[in-house]
RNA sequence: GGCGCGGUAGCUCAGUUGGUUAGAGCGAACGACUCAUAAUCGUUAGGUCGGGAGUUCAAGUCUCCCCCACGCCA
């Protein structure tokens, strides 16, 4: 039994996330964690919303509200679809929290201390009509370069050149269109990264069996060009963590607040310290202070591959430039993008599924399984429907769920709805128990590893033992002429149940609970032994024939849904 | 343009430190079975491992060049 911490990348508040955000962090997040705790090791599993930055104040203007309580409200409508997906998180925080706010002063105060932070004047775009300064991307104008109309601050779409906001013909704000803008001079803080350059090389290279996309994407900035580069950890906005050292102000930077990228990896740990907040425990810092107990701990972070950096590189800067025994991460998984049907997911064209949407159609059993099982993992991945059908109906329905299906309902007709108690087990058994047996263990393996699709792959192949079984000793023709073998065949079939409902429950939590309590049974215990778990449901015992537990997606749904989410194309 | 990750059977993907006839699932064809959600089980077909050159007794697996897709950056 260890302690395993984990988190998953915190979403952003403005809007609900699409599959492939699902994917690429919660959801597997969400399968280790139920894994382990079925393992019987201690978990804290967090998540937490982003809230701060320059989107979510436009995205609250846009819906006419002030902006902590447009954060409140998507707060709830993210908590509730991550409960309609069943992700367990022991805690679902959010980053505007106090605890955070109170973290994340402490960390810049000590980052402070350490000489980990300088102080930088730069001149940006201020717009009176907004009366807000302006990020590079908000401004649009003229490119000088090749007179396109649309160039951004940052970069023009067309040529592709870099620009500087100072470069546009005919600035405006792409907020309200104003023209008023001019240049202010602002002081900002700078993490100083790059005094730290050697030392998150020399962890990362020590680091053992991490993804290569991981490493690969940290190495990549750690020497790119000039090499890792201090970044900017405060913002001229109204919205976020008040730039503050500690406890105290911090002269020349009143009205400024912490870069969201600043204060949102810190928010593990403050959510953490919600957690407690919110009675769900008593102890935060036997989790995250290795002078505590965390010494123990392992930590294991889930994110896509577009937050990398900041989980190889920022957030352990702040960790371990503070010099204060925090926990640092033990395994960081990342993965790839999932894509739509041939093309991306797009938010603005309404390309793809979104999680909201997904739910309506469909249990969460369906997508946990299809997208677990198609990670992407080594490279990005592809969801169209056409999968998506056939990989369900296949996998859930027939191999699955039929299976409980024919069971159950061949025993009812031919014994009763309990388990029946004649004959003895020979050869047939044996060798399914010894395959079942090779079978688990490998899927243990994957999931200690975190392979997601592997774990799927060995799941289903523990699931297809059983019909090849049922195929092979034949209960109903057996049945015709010796009754107890027969019966002996059911009541290992029936155990085969209960046991696939508690090794599948890391990935369909909802039908595992189904089939547990169509067999009237509580009995989660792991199958550590096979034999024994086979024998967990005794003869005499009682069950239901279950519900049909998968049914199929039909053709016409199929269409139908491919026509629905395709969104508006280019 | 630079960098990164990929390019393996119709589809989705495995292929450890180079080593016998390149694998899985799905799909396809055929067969078996009939308990079951027209489900299951078995058999078979199918790939010059993106292209070329090289190192080696031996390369999908290492080196170089090129092509393609995706992503990041300039």
């Amino acid at each position: 039994m260890a302690r395993h911490l984990i988190t998953s990348a915190i979403p952003y508040i403005n809007g609900i996330k699409h599959l492939g955000n699902l994917v690429g962090s919660q959801l597997p997040a969400d399968l280790y964690a139920r894994y382990l705790r079925a393992r019987g090791h201690e978990v804290l599993f967090l998540c937490a919303t982003d809230e701060h930055g320059t989107p979510a104040e436009l995205a609250a203007a846009k819906a006419g509200k002030p902006v902590a309580e447009y954060c409140a409200e998507m707060w709830e409508v993210q908590a509730k679809l991550a409960d309609g997906f069943r992700l367990s998180f022991d805690h679902f925080g959010r980053s505007s929290s106090t605890q955070n706010h109170k973290l994340t002063q402490h960390f810049a105060g000590v980052l402070a201390d350490q000489g980990l932070i300088r102080e930088v004047s730069e001149t940006q775009m201020y717009s009176k009509a907004d009366g807000r300064y302006l990020p590079d991307r908000y401004i649009e104008g003229t490119c000088p370069n090749c007179g396109f109309d649309s160039a951004r601050g940052d970069q023009c779409d067309n040529c592709t050149k870099q620009l500087d906001p100072v470069d546009l013909i005919n600035p405006h704000s792409t907020i309200s269109g104003s023209t008023d803008l001019e240049m202010r001079e602002t002081k900002h803080l700078y993490l100083r990264q790059s005094e730290m350059k050697d030392q998150l090389e020399e962890w990362i290279d020590t680091r053992e069996g991490w993804p290569v996309l991981t490493t690969s994407i940290a190495k990549k900035w750690l020497n790119d060009g000039d090499g890792l580069q201090d970044r900017g950890i405060t913002r001229d906005l109204d919205w976020g963590v008040p730039v503050q050292r500690g406890d105290e102000p911090w002269p020349g930077m009143e009205g400024k607040v912490f870069y969201v990228w600043f204060d949102a990896p810190i928010e593990y740990i403050a959510c953490s310290q919600e957690w407690v907040e919110a009675g769900k425990g008593d102890d935060w810092a036997r989790w995250w202070r290795t002078d505590k107990g965390a010494d123990d701990v392992r930590y294991t972070q889930f994110m896509g591959k577009d937050n990398v950096p900041f989980h190889t590189l920022s957030f352990p800067v702040t960790i371990l430039g503070s010099g204060e025994p925090w926990k640092l991460v033990d395994y960081i998984k990342s993965f790839n993008y999932l894509n739509y049907d041939g093309g991306q997911f797009s938010t603005s064209r309404g390309r793809g599924v979104f999680m909201d949407q997904a739910l309506e159609i469909l249990p969460a059993d369906y997508w946990r399984w299809w997208l677990l099982s198609h990670a992407p993992e080594s490279s990005d991945s592809e969801f169209t429907w056409e999968n998506f059908q056939i990989s369900v109906n296949k996998d859930l329905a027939d191999v699955l769920g039929n299976f409980a299906s024919r069971v159950t309902k061949f025993c009812r007709s031919k014994f009763s709805e309990a388990v029946p108690e004649a004959g003895t087990y020979g050869p047939d058994e044996d060798r399914l128990i010894a395959a079942l047996t090779d079978k688990l263990r490998e899927y243990e393996q994957h999931m200690e590893t975190i392979e997601v699709r592997k774990a799927a792959a060995a799941l289903r192949a523990a699931w297809v033992l059983g019909n090849e079984y049922l195929q092979e000793v034949a209960p109903w023709t057996t049945f015709k002429t010796d009754p107890d073998k027969a019966a002996a065949q059911i009541r290992l079939a029936l155990n085969l149940i209960r046991l696939y409902a508690v090794v599948s429950a890391p990935f369909i939590p909802d039908a595992s609970k189904q089939l547990l309590d169509a067999m009237q049974t509580d009995d989660r215990n792991w199958p550590d032994d096979v034999p024994s778990a086979l024998a967990a449901l005794p003869a005499g015992h009682a069950f239901a024939v279950p519900e049909v537990t998968f049914r199929k997606i039909t053709d016409d749904e199929r269409a139908e849904w491919q026509e629905r989410f395709a969104g508006v194309r280019e």
